[in-house]
DNA sequence: CTCTGGGCTGTAAGCGCTTCCACTGCCCGC
DNA sequence: GCGGGCAGTGGAAGCGCTTACAGCCCAGAG
């Protein structure tokens, strides 16, 4: 970008900078004439201020940073989508940071952070202590899916009342022997694996560890092929692309979903609504995700003091044929 | 971030603030004694240069902006994710823009445009006037899943070759009454219905121009519930989700999948794997796709000439069960 | 012993903008 | 007729960095 700068616009408006900056931004007084000739020279040079110059001197980016962990699946996407969109409206700019077994993370964080004003946080993306370092400088922080950090404002989906009530659920089609895949992450899928065991726990069942794996179709597949060894009655995943991956582990083993095990995820991605059997599972609002954590961050920005705490927003159970025989509700529209 | 500037550091570390700069950034010879100080001072200021005074000294942004119609669905993560990868590698930072039903997108835009040395845009995100705009003014430019705009470089997959193929391998199943879903969009679609139509009229048969319609499933559902009244052989999808919702809206309306009307797609998402039946579809190097992007972007940024070319990626043709009965290839593994 | 050439360092000029402050007229009210 | 106030404008000081240029000092050469 060979782009001229306002001193050109100035000399051709024959004026001074400052007052094609005011005719610009409309700050303070400027006749209409005078006006008129800026307009003339910022159209006739294709004038637009340097975001730099404009930062440096304003003392912000007007850009936000979120870190993900991984950006493939549908999951991130969706989230993405509902930030930017909100940030756009907001007329900030987002720069993106994929993690993903990636090396040099907290130098890259740290760049990112000198870009922006703000930065969303995915997850357990970021270690502990980098989060701590980050907040102590001041940077206005929001946390995804997880629970606040000291220093730091949050917003996640309900965990436990969904997965207490798919717990219910299950029970009720008369599963006993259940069987979790997809790890202990200390984030929301722990939040769910405790309310499942504690619900069960009621009920007198007790629930073996999750067993741990990516939360990837090939990692459900994996975990599935364990899992199953026992025939349980039901696998319940940390995530719908687990769940997806549990399925297929069963068909190979010639089991059949849900008559002989049924499967459950979490998300209800596009593929759970179109995957044989359809998948029963729990709908996040991942638009909404995105957009609430979009407004959090601006008003940390303009000011507002982190008060650690977490934002909660409601989930949807989605019973489909894949938790078993008896449907509960009657299959869906569109 | 209130961070400290170079001038606390100097004085810190009691050196000139251009001996700072040179100590951290390993230009120009500073002794090891005085390193040594600067690294302490900077140590126990937790100084960070900031990006804003970098950048602007150096006359670049480190940074690539990257523009989509959309977010959501599973394609543009996949290629954001390659893209986001490389572009790390780089030492480059990832702005993104989505523009999808957004007003004021030409503004919107140029604003990206001042925030990064360059700039990757998608299919027909932007009108070709704005285009030409952005090129002249020099911003390297890379188009993405379309040919070369004039000015600027191109990567996007085989289109033609495969689209030929799907419907040699139609026509080899008996195929005959063919319909196309998913609009006329100038780019990537735009190709393979010609190479479609070619092919078909080769073989004596000629097909309907396509029904325009959103590449989602809901709009795949709605131009399903037209486009089969007619009851074609087979309906070619613009993508794996339009596909998804031509199979729902035939379900709706009792039609058997591939039995009565077979269904493709393109693109090969996660979805098109699991849905039932499994989607017969192209699959496009996604991630490779992006990562292309971000070389070719990096080139023109150091000073490559752009050549008005396109880079083209394979394809693969991946069969599975919505075709039709008589599968050519074994089911997949994993 | 003087001269020369590095090695090392500091000074200062940008990079492109915003905005405080000072200044000039001019209109209005008294 | 005169002073106060205000619209309109310019000068200049930053914002935080990089780097060309110049200066200093000292070792080694002559």
């Amino acid at each position: 970008m060979s782009d001229s700068t306002i001193y050109e616009v100035a000399r051709l408006a024959g004026v001074s900078i400052a007052t094609v900056s005011r005719a610009l931004r409309g700050t303070g007084p400027v006749s209409a004439a005078t006006r008129e000739k800026v307009r003339q020279a910022v159209e006739q040079l294709r004038f637009t201020p340097s975001r730099l110059g404009v930062s440096l001197a304003e003392g912000r980016h007007a850009a936000d940073g979120i870190v993900f962990p991984d950006l493939s699946g549908p999951y991130f996407g969706e989230v993405l989508l509902g930030y930017e969109e909100v940030a756009a409206e907001l007329g900030r700019s987002v720069l993106i940071l994929s993690t993903r077994d990636r090396a040099g993370v907290p130098e890259t964080v740290k760049d990112l952070a000198t870009r922006v004003d703000g930065l969303v946080v995915f997850g357990q993306t970021l270690p502990d202590a980098l989060l701590t370092e980050l907040a102590d400088s001041g940077l206005p922080m929001v946390m995804l899916a997880r629970e606040a950090h000291p220093g730091t404002e949050a917003v996640r989906s309900e965990n436990a009342g969904s997965a207490e009530a798919l717990a219910v659920h299950l029970i009720a089609h008369g599963h006993r022997r259940f069987a979790l895949a997809g790890g202990h992450d200390e984030g929301d899928v722990s939040q769910r694996w405790t309310a499942v065991a504690r619900t069960l726990g009621d009920h007198g069942i007790t629930v073996p560890r999750p067993v741990e794996c990516p939360y990837t179709v090939e990692g459900g597949h994996e975990a599935g092929l364990t899992l199953l060894r026992d025939r349980p009655d039901v696998v319940m995943c940390a995530d719908d692309q687990v769940a997806l991956g549990v399925i297929l582990a069963a068909e190979e083993l010639g089991l059949n979903v849900p008559g002989d095990v049924a499967v459950t995820g979490w998300d209800d991605i596009m593929a759970a609504r179109h995957s044989r059997p359809a998948l029963t599972t729990v709908r996040q609002p991942l638009r909404e995700l995105g957009a609430a954590a979009a407004r959090l961050l601006d008003e940390l920005i303009a000011g507002a003091e982190p008060t650690d705490s977490t934002r909660v927003l409601a989930t949807e159970l989605v019973i489909r044929a894949s938790c078993g025989a008896h449907q509960v509700h009657p299959p869906e529209e569109q």
